[in-house]
DNA sequence: TTGTAAGCGTTATCAG
DNA sequence: CTGATAACGCTTACAA
């Protein structure tokens, strides 16, 4: 029998003979329901095998229960993370959440923000795709006064709140680590400038050059996607330089400075004797790449955890919005041999 | 204005002096109606900002258009790669789809399994918990006729579909490609026979030796959760048996194989010549890992778009479950350094 | 503390 | 091909 009927809060009001308002409070512990009676109603509703029937209520009260999220790819390390906790938190608080990725593209962000919105979700959660120039397309939400969180890579935008960590200042710490492990020529693989996660790791780079009396030269900055087929470019690259070689490289990701660091091993550069290496968000391959990699370490889980309950928390009206504007979390470097040039010290 | 208010289907309607009923079916192609009245229907709607309230649509059709997926981790990048297939091939097909991780329990798979049935979901898509050992938490959707499709990790039922891959064929192809180099005694890291996965590799590995005379000896089968932890075990017992150690390893997983790696290359084993190795999955770390892990690659992201694929068939009544029950999705043999023991084959 | 009654925006049904 | 009407199951003023 595929279609035994549902039970509805009507059910259990005649059951119990009371009526469906009762029930519906009762279920939903209002505050002025007989203590009695709830139990009551919380009994009925299992014996019967009532299961809420969310559209009506989200029809009713315009409130969906789900919150959207929007992430440039969902299969990298850190964005799996991202959702692993994203998914946890929202659980717990009983909330639906709709992923949809950008494949790093502003155009397909632009597509994704509209759906999310005709969704109706209460609240949405994003992290901008490698060329968003701006934020238009989020401008239905801050219209409608529906909450819109950024995490990792954010945008400075008076309406809405961040989660991220301090970038400058990790790579601050991760340049200053080569510093102090003897690089005097240090390139940097960068990512598009447009993103917060990059424009401020370059930042803390020549900030940290600075601090130590190196000029920052324009040869040994090298901006690209980051992947894969960039790393192996970087390699290229570096190995053509001939004399004018670093000494020293800073990724500001892992996965370039993995493939570059294959390829200059495969060329015969020891690492890090002759160019010493640090990445950054301490994916898998930094531990597996020989030598293992020095990399700032950032949990996913505990990004997309935070995003999410600070989102629920103001769906609330628990924060309040212009107070907390920004969460930075924890950030650490992770010291491996990659970048131990001299490990008598 | 935060709350200028919606356009429904009677504003719609009134705006073109037409029913509501004409306009509902208008706006979702229904086959008898003017293509000329449609236009305008369509027309007016993007003119007056319409935006259709799935939840109305919901409570009266009893369709939500959401797919659940239970997933064992979120972060592991042939699930990511399965649900970037998911979420592609759903969004195609306007679907939302709810996503869920058991972490790998049995007892938080039920829970999830319960709050899908709860949400509704018009269909299931699952991969199973290491260690769940029946489905009877799959009851209610079957009893309902809510189509649940199994993939990866399935279970043998005959009121369900699965995705998979040949995991016997594709273990048997490694099994023979490690005797083929010279193996003559072949490890076997394998997971729990529990899951078809790991039942079925481990039978392709133990077919292969069979047919190729080598009998299959219990002292060189580890069965473990295949995760980095269990991989360093796996060499540690393997450095502790002497002159009676394996001279081939064949893990049901990169992970697995990629930590074992680690661990005997760092006390003087050399890989292939020594022990040569075959993973499963091509997760990126196989790539990483010097030498490079001879592993099989299948794409999460297929099965994935395969599972929801003919799960909306399935919904749509195209496909009839009772002819098509399995799908089998291709996989390679990636031949790499790791098993090539002599390489002037 | 509980109940009555009026919708929320859509679609199914029946009727033209 | 188009319309009128009645639900779908819940929430929420308002009333008691």
């Amino acid at each position: 029998m595929p279609n035994e009927k549902e039970i509805t809060i009507y059910d259990i009001a005649k059951h119990l003979n009371i009526s469906a308002t009762t029930v519906s409070r009762g279920l939903k512990d209002h505050p002025s329901i007989n203590k009695n009676t709830r139990k009551k109603i919380f009994d009925a509703a299992r014996h019967l095998g009532y299961r809420s029937n969310t559209f009506a209520s989200s029809l009713r009260s315009k409130r969906t229960h789900t919150i959207g999220i929007i992430v440039p790819r969902l299969n990298s390390y850190f964005m799996s993370s991202v959702l692993a906790g994203m998914e946890d938190a929202a659980n717990r608080e009983n909330y639906n959440i709709i992923i949809s990725q950008s494949l790093e593209s502003a155009e397909k962000e632009m597509a994704n923000a509209h759906t999310m919105y005709n969704k109706r979700v209460d609240g949405l959660l994003a992290s901008l795709a490698y060329d968003t120039e701006n934020i238009d397309h989020f401008e239905p939400f801050f219209k409608k006064e529906i909450p819109v969180i950024f995490f990792d890579r954010i945008y400075d935008h008076k309406e809405s709140m961040s989660v991220v960590i301090d970038n400058n200042k990790a790579a601050y710490d991760v340049t200053k680590h080569l510093i102090d492990n003897g690089c005097r020529r240090i390139m940097h693989l960068g990512g598009n400038m447009l993103r917060n996660v990059y424009a401020d790791r370059f930042k803390g780079y020549k900030k940290a050059l600075l601090d130590h009396k190196m000029k920052f030269d324009e040869k040994l900055l090298f901006i690209s996607k980051l992947n894969e087929e960039a790393g192996t470019e970087a390699a290229n690259l570096i190995l053509k330089m001939g004399n004018k070689k670093p000494d020293g490289v800073f990724s500001a990701n892992d996965t370039a400075a993995v493939y570059c660091m294959l390829k200059l091993k495969e060329a015969g550069v020891r690492i890090p004797e002759d160019i010493a290496f640090a990445g950054f968000n301490n994916d898998p391959i930094s531990k597996i790449i020989e030598p293992n990699l020095t990399t700032v370490n950032y949990s996913g889980y505990d990004m997309g955890e935070a995003a999410v309950t600070s989102l629920i928390n103001h769906l609330n009206g628990i924060s309040n919005v212009k107070s907390t504007n920004t969460i930075i979390l924890r950030s650490d470097l992770i010291i491996r041999d990659s970048s131990l040039k001299n490990k008598s010290l």
